[in-house]
Formats: C-alpha cells, structure tokens, sequence
DNA sequence: TGGGGATTT
C-alpha cells in the first residue's frame, strides 16, 4: 500500500452476519434469530426476515395511503416481500405491481428470487422488464423492472394505467430517470385518485395508484414531503426497517495487518480509478513477494468497467484454500457487481465523480474528479463485507471525515445533460420548468439543453416541439446521435452511422488499454486506424470483427467455431468483446426504429467516407473546433481551447478543423472521440448558420 | 499523454 494510506487512520466496523460466531462485535440478537436458524425452505426463509414481523401493520399503511414512504436498509427484504404482501392482501386485482430498479441485474435477480418463492418460473406469476430481454406474460402480476423502463412505458401510457401499484425501490439514489418518474407519479395521482378526497365511489371508477417509494437513507422524509406538500396526498412515512446494524469501534492497524493477523477470508479495497488500481496492484504484489514463509499466499485481481469479459472469471473463481484473494476496484463493487467470499472491505473514502457543466454557447463539459464518497457510498461500500458471514470494514479516514461526508449523492437531474430528458417531456407535452420535480435544474442547464435541441432542429423558435424532434426521441438515443442517423438518410450512409452510433451508445468502450502493453497493442491495432480518425476506426473496428468468422457463420454447424474466431479476433486485438456485442444489440433496436421512421437502414455508402462525417456532424455540429496559428484547437461555437486527447487516433494531428464527441475536463480540456472534417462541412450545415438566433 | 458507474417502446 502506497505510505499515504498505510499511516491513515483506520476505522473497524463491524458488518451483517447470517449465521456463525461474530468476530469482534456480537451482533444485535434480533438479527441473530432471523439468520442462525440453518437450513430452510425459501419460502420459511422469507418468513423470517426482518421485515416479515410488520406485515400488517405495512399492508394496512399501504391500503390506507395513497403513498408509502419507506426506508429501510438493503438487506431488509423489503424489495422482494412487500409485493408478496401487496399480492397476497389483494391490491393487485386492477392491475400489476410495478417495481423499478436502477440497475438490469438487480430487476433481474430479484423478479428470479421472488419467482422461486412463489413456486413459479420466471415470467409467469412474477416477471421482469429490462432493455433488451423481457420475461413477462398474460398472467404476470409482479413485474420487476429497471426505472428506464417504465419511463419508456410512460410516452405510451402517460397515465400508466395497467398498473395498479407502483413500487420506487433505491429511490435515495435519484437517478435522472427515477426523479423523472416521481414527477409523473404526482401527475398521475392527481389524475387517477383525484384532485378532491372522501369521494370513494368515484375513486374506484378511476382505478386508482398506489405508490410505495423505498429508501435506504435518512433523507426518505423528503419522498414523502413531496408528494404531501401542495397536493395533501396522503402518504406516510415509516420508519426503520433495518436488517443490520453498522457499530463503529475506532482502530488503528496497518492495511497489511489484515493478512498476517485475521482469519481466511478474502480482502476488497476500494479506489476511485484505474490508475490507482494499477499502482496498488503493483505494490501489492511486491508485498506479496516479500511475506514471511508460511504465510497464505495473496492473489490480486484488479477489477474496474473497462476491463475485457475474460478478467470478470478471475473475480468470481473461488480462492484456493490457503491463499486470500485481494480485489482492488473502482465504485462498479459498490452496487452493479457482488463478490462472493469477501470479508474485509478496505475503504479509501474516494471516488471519481462525473458532472455535466452546461455551457452556454459550445455544448456542455464533463468534469472527471476524485472526491470524497457520501455516507450512503460509504454505508453501501461497508456492506460489501461478509455476505456470507461475520465481516468487517476498514474505513481509512476518521469518524469527523465521515460525519462531514454528504448523506447521499446530488441528484442526476443536477449534474447531467439535460438534452435527452427535455425531449423526451416534450414529447409527453410536458415543460421541465413546469414539472413538479423533487430538485429543480439551474436555469443555464435548461437554457443549455433548449439551444441544443434548437440547433440540432428538435425545437423551432418557439420552442415548439418540431417533426424532426419527435422523429429524434422515438430512437433510444442521445438527441446529437439520432440527429446523425436521421441525416444519414439523406447522405445515404445509414448502415455504417448505425455501426458507430451503436457503439457509442454501448455503455463500456470499445478499446482496451493497458498502460504496460501500449506498444503491443499500437501494433496489434495499426490496421483498424483510420487517419479521418476515431469515428471511422469504430467503424473499421465493427467491420473487422464482423468479418472474423463469418465464413463459418454460413453453416450452421460451424457457426460455434465462427463465434469463437470474433472471440479469438477481439482478444488479438485489444477490443472489448462485450462492448461490441451491446453494440450489436443497440443496433438491432436501431433498425427498428429506422423502419418505424421511415428510413432504410440497409443504404451503404461503401467506402466512401465523406457522407459518414457529414451525417455525425449534424449531430456534433456544437462539438467543433478549428485549428488556431498556434496549433491549437478552438471551439467553433462556445470559447473553450480543447486538447484531443491522448488515447484518440488523432492525438498529436494537426488538421484544419475537428468535430469530437465530448469534452471532458481532468487537467486540461480533451476532446474524445474525434475526427478531422473538412471546414467547408460547416457551410453546408443549417444548424450552424443558425448557431446566433 | 490519460479512461468512476448506471440506463433507454
């Protein structure tokens, strides 16, 4: 461990227990009993958890509320027995039970363990919705689903009418879509139960909402002010459904002390980046070197999104008796992946942070820094240690740190791109600075949204929604990327824009980087290098890997062996497997959406590159810049001088004008995902003559 | 010379 962390203080916490001795802290009996009592069934397992000794008391909450608030700590099982008690008290008989998540996963996993508890397969009784797979059938009433979802579900059924509860799970974490969600839940309260109370024969006509929103945070009185301020809907707010209990003992020891003085169990150490990860691995392993004989020995798996599928199996491979496993990851431990077997959490109290500044003439920047988590992350990070027994977490900055630490994140609505979520409002003819939202955007963020979708022609002069806007939100993309793909119609390049919008809108990148291989890998890539730049080596990169093995792909037979070619081609050549095949899912979406749009999404432009660049510009027309007698590169709208950044095939180039994907500012200002275009592009673009309305 | 993590009929 570097020395900076090494002499920090140190905290002990002591983590849930299910079964077995604690180690240090004896765990509260109460949660004892509803651990220790070996083996069951699931459905007695159920029957025994935390939440299961208020169940009436809760159902008669909910039946006499039209919103329940409540908060209660992950673990506590609320998220998959509350809609067994809403089922089994019969609120479902007008509609489904609707449960939203942030995450795929989770929706997932949660609608497969309550499916199991109701002794039913997945998508019969309980079923699940997320992008791209769906297990849901006529006689569903349980329907897990991530919060997207039902945000899209809303453009065509404003009133969400099929269902008869809905349930906000992870609510605390305020994800753009769940603020977006909770706006339109007041709107819909209002409509389906009425503006006025005690009218109960006009209620039941009206088919009315329930809403249940959970928390894990103490901020859940806030949830339930909200939808009681100004309207009165009634809604209570219940307290303290809590699994565990998270004591803190102060303690000082050396990182490595865990290894030489605690028992078997394998160590996760939280750090804000890759580049801390990488540097730790480094000297984890020189501590490794040099442990006494007889010592376990440590194996160290680093783990962090960008990394290709086949390091994931190093993660969840169990650790070989005698040996301790020691993971070094970023946040993506903290909620989206579950380690089994850990039981130390080493946590650094840092995380790096993105957050959208709106600017007000050449788009918007990325700030990317490292910054102190929120008790919420911490409390979170903490519950990483034993899952599966007596856990412990080790907590490098002090109680005070702690204490000064936020509650919980700033809501997404207030750090992001504002673009996408406009049109989308506009489309259910609805105005954000008229939405009743929890938090409020600035006002520059919403002026900054709007010029964007003016310049992009979403909106007219008068901020009125115009045909194309409408076209744009009907594809699940950010407005710039469906304003290229609309283009592309017109310059008759659709398949190609759609390969490279695809990948751009996968969620990990396309190319790995090694810091340690860069030369291997430069080597490895020079033929995927397009020299317009990174657009078109997305493109020459989509194309290669479809070609590898797709001989093979002409037999059936064969076609395994065609698969494990494009595995063995993206392997060879440092590219994410993963990310190219969500890219392949994207796209078949895609073309769906361009047969619903009327255009032809098999229009190939061949090799001709020209009209690829143009159709991105009209999406990118905000993002360009122009090379200044100084070598430098100067925003065309907006006054920024931007850098491209290091990992762009056109690092170091110098041509007359760029357009780039986004901006993202660490040290200096880099343009990422950038091409070269000619300047007298920009002549030809409407949107840019329009740039000074 | 540098890359927290989710999500979309």
């Amino acid at each position: 461990m570097p020395a900076a962390v090494a002499t920090n203080k140190m905290r002990l916490f002591n983590s849930p227990a299910k079964h077995s001795t604690p180690l240090r802290k004896p765990i509260p009996k109460w949660v004892d009993k509803a651990r220790v009592s070996g083996p069951s069934s699931i459905q007695e397992q159920a029957r025994q958890l935390p939440i299961a000794k208020g169940k009436d008391a809760l159902v008669r909450e909910i039946r006499a509320n039209d919103v329940t608030v409540l908060l209660g700590e992950t673990g506590s099982g609320k998220t998959t027995q509350v809609p067994q008690y809403l089922l089994e008290a019969g609120l479902a008989e007008s509609g489904l039970i609707g449960i939203t998540q942030p995450r795929k996963v989770a929706a997932i996993s949660l609608a497969t363990r309550v499916s199991s508890e109701q002794g039913t397969f997945v998508g019969g009784r309980v079923g699940y919705a997320v992008r791209f797979d769906e297990k849901a059938g006529p006689d569903t009433r349980i329907k897990y689903m991530t919060d997207g979802m039902l945000t899209r579900e809303l453009l065509g059924d404003p009133l969400l009418s099929k269902y008869a509860v809905i349930v906000i799970d992870e609510a605390h974490e305020r994800t753009l879509r769940t603020d977006l969600l909770l706006a339109n839940l007041k709107r819909i309260l209002r409509k389906r139960n009425g503006d006025t109370r005690g009218k109960g024969k006009d209620k039941e006509k009206r088919n009315p909402l329930k809403v249940v929103i959970m928390s894990a945070t103490l901020d859940a009185e806030k949830f339930s002010q909200f939808f009681y301020k100004a309207d009165n809907i009634p809604s209570k707010y219940i307290t303290a459904l809590r699994a565990r209990r998270t004591t803190s003992t102060p303690h000082c020891a050396r990182s490595f002390q865990i290894h030489v003085d605690q028992p078997p169990g394998d160590v996760l150490i939280f750090l804000p980046g890759q580049e801390d990860i990488e540097s730790l691995e480094k000297s984890v392993d020189l501590f490794a070197r040099q442990l006494p004989i007889g010592q376990p020995e440590v194996i160290v798996v680093p783990m962090f999104a960008s990394l290709p599928g086949s390091q994931l199996q190093r993660i969840f491979a169990a650790t070989p008796r005698g040996k301790r496993k020691c993971i070094l990851a970023t946040n993506i431990a903290e909620t989206s992946i579950t380690i089994p077997g850990v039981r130390y959490v080493i946590d650094t109290g840092k995380s790096k942070e993105k957050r959208y500044l709106a600017g007000l003439t050449g788009g918007g920047l990325d700030t990317l820094m490292t910054r102190d988590i929120t008790q919420s992350s911490a409390m979170q990070r903490a519950g990483r240690a034993g899952r599966e027994g007596p856990g412990f977490c080790y907590r490098l900055y002090t109680e005070a740190a702690f204490n000064a630490m936020a509650p919980s994140a700033e809501p997404e609505i207030m750090r992001c791109s504002l673009a996408q979520a406009i049109l989308q409002l506009l489309c259910l003819g609805q105005d954000i600075q008229e939405l009743d939202l929890m938090d409020t955007p600035d006002v520059d963020a919403i002026s900054s949204a709007l010029r964007t979708l003016f310049l992009l022609g979403a909106l007219d002069s008068h901020r009125e929604l115009t045909p194309l806007g409408r076209a744009m939100a009907s594809f699940p993309l950010e407005p710039q990327h469906a304003r290229a793909v609309i283009a592309s119609k017109d310059l008759a390049c659709t398949a190609e824009v759609l390969d490279i919008v695809s990948i751009l809108a996968a969620s990990s990148k396309l190319f790995i980087d090694a810091t340690d291989k860069r030369a291997e890998i430069a080597e490895a890539r020079r033929a995927l290098v397009h020299r317009a730049g990174d657009h078109l080596t997305l493109l020459n990169t989509v194309r290669a890997y479809r070609a590898a093995g797709a001989d093979e792909d002409a037999d059936e037979n064969k076609e395994k062996v065609g698969r494990s070619a494009r595995r063995e081609w993206a392997r060879a050549h440092f590219v994410n497997e993963r990310t190219l095949k969500e890219a392949k899912a994207i796209r078949e979406q895609l073309c769906v959406s361009c047969t619903r749009a009327g255009i032809d999404w098999k229009t190939s432009c061949g090799e001709r590159e020209e009209p690829v660049l143009l159709s991105l510009a009209h999406g990118l027309a905000q993002n360009a810049a122009l090379i200044a007698p100084d070598g430098s590169y100067k925003q065309i709208m907006g006054q920024s001088v931007v850098k491209i950044h290091p990992g762009s095939s056109m690092a170091d180039r110098k041509v007359p004008a760029i357009i780039y994907d986004e901006l993202v500012y660490t040290n200096q200002i880099y343009a990422r995902g950038v091409s070269s275009i000619s300047k007298s592009f920009f002549a030809t673009l409407g949107a840019f003559n329009r740039r000074e309305v």
